[in-house]
DNA sequence: CCCTGATTCGC
DNA sequence: GCGAATCAGG
């Protein structure tokens, strides 16, 4: 995996949206783990987490228990790194909205290329779906974001590292990443995504 | 079961 | 540095 500036820069972005991990993985075509353990690295603000890992670290406190470690380095006081972050409600995708509308009824975007294609999860080795040789969505939303230079609408088109990838580009919406389109399909819920694109 | 995020550790 | 495997809670 290449991290290039432009995907850090896309993977803070979705990281400061609140967005969830793998949520941040399908769009780039990557793992969850690989955003984790990313934003881990780049030492990105923690998000609330499900778990709490203290108490019973089972395998791993045997393989641990066994590396005798230096006594010393356990008196280092460790100030807590926590984050001003704290009401990230999150403009956040819709998992769990009531299920009032029939399958039949999604909105389905028109002119939306399905970007990240939602690749299958099981299907990691799949070849890029990319090849998408008419971007006809930028046109619909913004017909000259060549021209502006303002924020941009930065859903991934392509695959990240491959020629064609690229952003869309569009002028988002007002405290959004994404441009009115995109900012569609980003906050669905995903089954229905999952189903609906493909 | 599905989802979630965090940590570990071989590469 | 990377990320799959693993762990663990909802």
């Amino acid at each position: 995996m290449e991290w290039t500036d432009e995907i850090i820069a896309q993977l803070k972005e979705l990281w400061g949206e609140g967005l969830s991990t793998a949520e941040i993985g399908r769009r780039l075509s990557i793992t969850k783990n690989a955003v984790v353990g990313k934003a881990h690295r780049l030492g990105l603000p923690p998000r609330p987490s499900p778990i709490r890992r203290d108490g019973k670290p089972k395998v791993a406190a045997a393989e641990k228990a066994e590396k005798p470690a230096t006594p010393a380095a356990e008196a280092a006081p460790q100030p807590a790194a926590s984050a001003p972050r704290e009401a990230a409600p999150a403009p956040v995708v819709a998992q769990s909205a009531p299920p009032p509308a029939p399958p039949a009824a999604r909105p389905s975007p028109a002119a939306v290329a399905a970007p990240a294609e939602t690749v299958e999860r099981k299907e990691k080795a799949a070849p890029k779906p990319a090849a998408k040789p008419k971007p006809t969505f930028r046109s619909v939303s913004d017909p000259e974001p060549q021209k502006r230079r303002g924020p941009a609408c930065c859903w991934p088109i392509g695959d990240p590292g491959t020629p064609g990838f690229h952003f869309c580009g569009a002028t988002p919406l007002p405290g959004k990443p994404y441009c009115e389109e995109h900012a569609q399909i980003a906050y669905v819920r995903l089954r229905d995504r999952r189903d609906t694109m493909a």
